[in-house]
DNA sequence: CTGTTAGCGCTTTCAG
DNA sequence: CTGAAAGCGCTAACAG
């Protein structure tokens, strides 16, 4: 059997109420008699039952998910995953809370930040924006010992205990190396982003020109257009791309509003196949790459990074360890023949 | 508060020990009470405290690996994934032993399976071989209530809960629909595999065929090489269709022995570029994939299989549902620009 | 500063 | 067939 307290309290010759009170170093403990108790602990090769230390303490874990408004089918799946793992833990003491918070808004961000600590919860995660008061906020909260995670954005720089997302850069690398082999190593490639002042599709776009650059030196990477994640606004640049540039022999999308760019590549197939890669597996992207509209798609796993994001706060709230290699988000990579389902 | 027993009890009229004997189905009710006790806990829509149950119950999970003891990186892996989880787990009342079984000997396995069962675990986690001997032997297994996970080869038609493993077809679909495409559609291929007697490898042959046949058909795939996943071999007889075959044009290694090909490859690289794509990222395929003799390597995460193998038989063993989708074993696809660290 | 005691939610003797 | 009571490993009043 695995050492309790109480033979903790026996070797060490003291009651259980002062071994818990070393335990959990609160104060009221002669250093004297705290040294014998850890000594006691250290011999004994004690580890603490965390189920039972929860049962009696009636540990109830509280996270708040901030999420961005925005309408798009990635955000539509982190939000189900995130309703989803809510649902499921109860059952473990975790209570989450979802705020829906304006998207791209650093400000409201923040606010809703502020709002979401004075429910004094054990965790909050965000999906960042990269500015310095959300840094300051961030700062705030471990002030206020509540554990920030990232998710699908990062803050570096900041006081976030934990990231919980893909590595953009190495995405955007990894875009580029697909697409310069299907492309034969020449040709001029275009690229959609969503918005620059994300940090996520920056590094998309960095990783994705440093390939580029020195693996395919015969590629041109075609002026830069800006979708805004918006359908719409995506079909009409990519319609007018396809039209104006015939010499045009590859496509990168990085963001999101994919549905506008299917249309438009759907009206265009027929005259000739580009090779083109996008990111996150929604049912749009999904049914591009049976249609054979797309090559590849990049993708992160919702579920993964909201599942993860709550393992970490929990161990942290724990003051428990996590095995790294199980919260690394990987960049999946789907083409038609790898799908799941 | 969520409901606890002593609310069922109270609304039921019965003492905790009915209650309890409801719950978990145990005989010497009578019917009208044991109908009384589930109305209420329907009514009242009780969920079990799993953590409360087992500290009360001194539960202990024991299960037991039943590893095959061939040399090579990737059960090198497997087996390090599962002492480390065996480590960590004892802190959460899981026991884990690990045996090594001789390699490819179903009589080996069965017998390794019987001797396991002697101990009476919760469950069982087997890299099973494709043959009526271990089907019967997960019979038995599943007769005395034992759980049996097949871990990175499945064993159909048996009575296994589940399979901690990739989707062999699909990870053939997707080398040849790579290697196709790195190929640029034309030329001869060669393949390597390590036993066809190994499920895995004859499902990753059948969906590459496929691929290469319905989707390249200027794609001639070469007689097949069996390198009975040894290293040795496997660089002889590369050697030799390297210098036999000026034609070829692209390389799938679908088993282990990847140190053979990468030397035979090292040796001809000068002379041009191959196309190659292989199975797990190890320290050689990994060093391969660096220095570009490798072009993919298609991946299954040791880790993640022995962690989610246990995750499964520890909810069998509490009658709790898994999350599919945590629970899936991708196919990760590693270039160069997305190798992780 | 330290110890006693009563639980947390559930299971398990042992009587009745 | 049913119930009372003790206890799993730990924490938290409340006394001293």
């Amino acid at each position: 059997m695995r050492p309790t307290v109480h033979d903790i309290a026996e070797k060490a010759g003291v009651s259980l109420a002062t071994v818990d009170r070393v335990l959990n170093n609160r104060p009221g403990v002669k250093p004297k008699t705290r040294a014998l108790v850890e000594d006691a602990i250290a011999e004994i090769g004690y580890v603490r039952d965390v189920a039972a230390a929860n049962l009696a303490r009636k540990r109830l874990y509280r996270f708040e998910f901030l999420i961005p408004d925005s309408d798009n089918s990635f955000l539509d799946q982190l939000r189900a995953a995130v309703h989803e793992v809510a649902a499921l833990s109860r059952v473990e003491r975790v209570e989450i809370g979802v705020r829906e918070v304006a998207a791209f808004d650093a400000q409201a961000l923040v606010a809703a930040m502020r709002k979401a600590m004075m429910g004094a919860p054990d965790g909050i995660a965000i999906v960042a924006i990269d500015e310095d008061s959300v840094r300051a906020g961030t700062e705030e909260a471990a002030e206020a010992g509540i554990a920030v995670v990232t998710l699908v954005s990062d803050l570096p720089g900041s006081r976030r205990i934990h990231y919980a997302g893909i590595d953009n850069l190495a995405a955007g690398r990894t875009a580029a190396s697909l697409l310069g082999r299907f492309m034969g190593a020449t040709g001029s490639v275009g690229v959609i982003v969503g918005s620059l002042n994300a940090r996520d599709h920056r590094e998309r776009l960095a990783g994705f020109e440093q390939v580029i650059e020195r693996k395919y030196p015969e590629i041109r990477i075609l002026p830069l257009i800006e979708g805004r994640d918006d359908p719409a606004r995506v079909q009409r640049l990519a319609e007018r791309l396809l039209a104006e540039q015939p010499e045009l022999s590859g496509l990168y999308s990085l963001g999101a509003g994919n549905r506008g760019l299917v249309k438009a590549l759907r009206a265009h197939s027929p005259v000739r196949h580009l090779p083109v890669i996008a990111h996150e597996l929604t049912a749009t992207t999904r049914a591009a790459l049976s249609e054979g509209l797309f090559d590849a798609v990049l993708n992160q796993d919702a579920g993964h990074e909201v599942r993860s994001a709550v393992r970490v706060m929990k161990a942290h709230a724990d003051g428990l360890h996590t095995v790294d290699a199980q919260e690394r988000i990987r960049i999946d990579i789907f083409l038609k023949d790898n799908m799941p389902q």
